[in-house]
DNA sequence: AAAGATGCCTGTAAGC
DNA sequence: TGCTTACAGGCATCTT
């Protein structure tokens, strides 16, 4: 089985979750535990965000983007990361790196053993780096064939390494690239710029379509953020080519094959993907 | 400008 | 069995 890291739809699902359970509550408190994150987690982060209000939670790409009245919290999962939304009483556990202390007895925990995620205060009015040049979100009408067509133009690097890009699209990881590109039967190894408008007509309704099951098969298995520290259901989607290398092509029945592109895992069906 | 490499981390699995 | 090592991956950032 799948390590459960957090994709889009797994973000989504997330958000979905946590939005009612902390939407209306006021942060009373933080408890850091351990600041040293992706980014250091500010000393004045209790400063800024305690005493406000949560209106509500958005997502940008797979960055969670906490709306505290002219103020945000930025959260990212990374690759390990976790949030919990439990009772005060819960006793804290390994890697579970920050609390916060909302009105009404509850409490949201950021647990992330491999430290790759980030808990970022941001202003509220600003634009912030990290989200200045994020390219259109998967599911908008902004990604489209036509998009993907005209921004590859010239472009020697993989297709794969393109769809991955968050300057081009954002929230598409390693697992989905993969599935997009065997659904729109698109080697991965493929130059971006010889790509034509048709198939990335089809890769774009291949992502789509692919984040879109995914995300309504987590709000299928994600249900009880209440409950202590139990695993939630990741990646109950039936994968086509991704971790099966040698086993058969669910279409062709030939070996998936695995070929490392740009230091990542890609894989692929030879027969049908071209 | 674009492409490739690097670093950050720890749990897990494979190898000896 | 216990140790060591490779690997996994998002994404900013540095180098070429």
């Amino acid at each position: 089985m799948l390590r459960g890291v957090p994709e889009l739809p797994e973000v989504e699902t997330i958000r979905r979750g946590i939005a009612p359970h902390v939407s209306g509550r006021r942060i009373e408190a933080v408890t850091v535990r351990e600041p040293r994150l992706r980014w250091p987690v500010p000393n004045d982060l209790a400063a800024r965000i305690v005493g406000r209000m949560v209106l509500g939670v958005e997502r940008r790409g797979k960055y969670l983007l906490f709306d505290l009245d002219r103020q945000r919290l930025l959260i990212h999962l990374g690759m390990s990361g976790r949030l919990y939304v439990l009772t005060p009483d819960v006793t804290p556990i390994k890697h579970d790196h920050l609390d916060l202390h909302l009105s009404g007895n509850l409490l949201l925990r950021f647990h992330d053993p491999r430290r790759f995620g980030a808990v970022l205060p941001l202003d509220g009015d600003t634009q912030h780096p990290l989200l200045a040049h994020l390219g259109p979100e998967p599911l908008s009408e902004a990604f489209s064939g036509e998009h993907l067509y005209h921004l590859s133009r010239g472009r020697s690097s993989p297709v794969k390494n393109f769809l991955m890009d968050g300057h081009v699209v954002v929230g598409v990881g390693n697992i989905y690239a993969s599935e997009s590109l065997f659904r729109a039967g698109i080697r991965p190894g493929l130059a971006a710029g010889r790509v034509s408008l048709p198939r990335y007509v089809r890769l774009v309704d291949a992502v789509r379509d692919t984040l879109e099951r995914a995300i309504r098969q987590g709000g299928t298995t994600l249900r009880d953020f209440s409950g202590a520290h139990g695993e939630v259901g990741y990646f109950q989607q039936e994968l086509m080519v991704y971790g099966r290398d040698g086993e058969a092509c669910r279409v062709c029945e030939n070996p998936i094959r695995r070929q490392v592109i740009g230091q990542r895992s890609s894989f692929y069906c030879h027969c049908c993907q071209r």
